[in-house]
Parts: C-alpha cells; sequence; structure tokens
DNA sequence: ACTTACACCTGCCAGC
DNA sequence: TGCTGGCAGGTGTAAG
C-alpha cells in the first residue's frame, strides 16, 4: 500500500514523537509480522527490551528506528519495519482500545518520563518488523534495497546505465527495488502519465534523456503527494494519528480508468499488469510496436 | 545476472 | 442471505 511518500510521512511522524524514548515493553499479539526475525517473537521483544531510540531513517519503502549503542557495542541496532500492503505504525496514549489487526505493541518512556504506546497495526501481514544487529546506519537486511530517488546520493547516471541495459519494461524497472527504491503501482503509473511514456516500452530501447526526464517526474510526484501527507483511499493508510493524506485527488492515471485524461480527454484505461493494474492514457502514451 | 510467476494474507465488493 | 471470484498501496523466492 504505501509507497516513499507515506512512509516518509510515517517517518516523519515517529520523529517527532519517539527520539529520545525508552522502550519498556514489547508485546508481540501476531508472529507473522516478526517472521523474519530468527529470534522468534520472544527473542523479538527480549533484543528491544531497555534500548533508547536515537533517530527514525528510511530508504525506499523501508523504515527503521535507530538505536542508541550499548555498552560494548560501537554501532546501535534498529528495529526495522516494512508496512507491506495494509501496515501502519501508530502512535496512542496507554490505554486505547486495541485496534482490530493490532500486531504488535510497544511501550515506550518518554524522556519527560510519560508512557506512550507505538503500535504496528496490519490487516494484510504482508509488513514486517525484525531487528537488525548494528544495523542503527543501513540495516544489512536491506543491503539490496536501491537508494530512492529523495536520497541526495542517488546516481542518476548509474539509473539511467542500468536502465539501459534491461530489456524488461520501463514499468517493471521503476517497480525494481534494487534498480530505484520507494517507488509502487500508484507513482509508477502517475510518472509515465506524466512522461508520457507506455509502462511496456523496453528499457533499453529508451533513451538517457527520457530516463532522466522520467526519474524527473517519479520526484516531482512524490514531492507533491508528501507535501499532501500521502495518497489514502481508505483508513488503511494513514500517519501515526491515524489520519489519511489527500494526494488521492490529484491522480492522473492510477485509479482513473474512464475519466478523461486531463492533458487530451481520452478515457484512461486500465490492463492488467503483474497480477495487479496499470493505468495510462492510450493517446498520450503511445505502446511499443512490436510485442 | 536477469526475468517471470507465484506465494504469502485479509477484507471488501460486485454479481449471481 | 450467502456464495464465488476478483481485486487491493508489496516483496521474497524459486525456477527458467
Amino acid at each position: 500500500m504505501p509507497e516513499l511518500p507515506e512512509v516518509e510521512v510515517v517517518r516523519a511522524g515517529l520523529e517527532r514523537h519517539v527520539v529520545g524514548s525508552r522502550i519498556e515493553a514489547v508485546e508481540v499479539l501476531h508472529p507473522r509480522p516478526v517472521r523474519r526475525d530468527h529470534r522468534g517473537s520472544t527473542g523479538f521483544a527480549a533484543a528491544l527490551a531497555g534500548q533508547r531510540i536515537d533517530a527514525v531513517r528510511r530508504r525506499g519503502k523501508y523504515f527503521w528506528l535507530a538505536l542508541a549503542p550499548t555498552s560494548g557495542q560501537d554501532r546501535g541496532d534498529a528495529l526495522l519495519g516494512h508496512l507491506g500492503m495494509s501496515g501502519q505504525m501508530l502512535l496512542h496514549e496507554p490505554g486505547a482500545l486495541d485496534e482490530r489487526h493490532l500486531r504488535v505493541r510497544f511501550t515506550l518512556r518518554t524522556p519527560a518520563g510519560q508512557a506512550l504506546e507505538m503500535r504496528f497495526v496490519d490487516q494484510r501481514m504482508f509488513g514486517g518488523l525484525v531487528v537488525s544487529a548494528g544495523g542503527a546506519d543501513l540495516p544489512v537486511e536491506i543491503a539490496h534495497i536501491a537508494r530512492d530517488p529523495v536520497d541526495p546520493q542517488f546516481d542518476d547516471d548509474e539509473f539511467v546505465r542500468r536502465a539501459r541495459r534491461r530489456t524488461s519494461a520501463v514499468k517493471r524497472l521503476l517497480l525494481d527495488q534494487g534498480l530505484v527504491s520507494g517507488v509502487g503501482n500508484i507513482y509508477a503509473d502517475e510518472a509515465l502519465w506524466r512522461a508520457r511514456l507506455h509502462g511496456e516500452r523496453p528499457g533499453d530501447r529508451l533513451s538517457g534523456p527520457v530516463l532522466r526526464g522520467l526519474l524527473g517526474h517519479v520526484r516531482d510526484v512524490m514531492g507533491e503527494a508528501l507535501a499532501q501527507g500521502g495518497t489514502s483511499f481508505d483508513a488503511l493508510y494513514v500517519n501515526v494519528n491515524g489520519e489519511s493524506g489527500y494526494f488521492d485527488r490529484s491522480l492522473d492515471a492510477y485509479g482513473q480508468e474512464g475519466r478523461p485524461c486531463r492533458r487530451c480527454g481520452t478515457p484512461i484505461r486500465r490492463v492488467a499488469f503483474m497480477n495487479r493494474s496499470s493505468f495510462f492514457c492510450p493517446r498520450c502514451q503511445r505502446p511499443p510496436r512490436s510485442r
């Protein structure tokens, strides 16, 4: 569900409220969200108890709470998370009613001595949490994830070089988190619409300037979405305070099947793609000839 | 190394 | 009313 802008909204909310707090207790209510942690549910909880949160970071759609180094460590651990399709990180006063899909409860103690609950809520449980040993700066678990387009160190030239060596459809390349991270189905369709590119165009048949332009559109649309709190179609995507973003009102392609293209008036079309959907303007975004 | 298909989950909605 | 199938913001894995 959440793509880079939505995860960034969550990261910023956590940063504002939990940095400096100490994790006093961890309650794993369903084992699935911690499935990638080899310690198991109780080991996961034990590895976090007593640790202090130093910072909240993000790469692509992953976020992590960087933990202060404990005695004997020169680098702190991290609580690494991914929201999957339906995950939420929510902050509550202690004692607030449990959500139906509450999976993990963290009881925090703020520097001012207040108790605060941080909750991982996830209906479909494609998301997950893991304790990354020494992962405060960059968890090894996400070493295969490329930098995202918002990262100042993202290398546009390298992206263009790699994309032009690939035969895959350009939309697949945008969704390939090892090439560029943070882009999902919504922002891929939006960036392709802005670039007037059909998602089935193969990477190795696109020019450098066209790919650079596409990258620019990815950055633009993500920046605009972030300014509006992200994209939210329902209560499944919310910030740490449970509030929705408004960018769904600004979408030009995604979810707009049958609506007139804002540029040319042609009805937006939907086609099946990788077990999901692609939305595009059949006039502005011409399909490749072959295939 | 790249490419593709599929599994992993739950809930909602349309159609019968 | 209830069943079935299709669909949903994603990623890891395995096979070709």
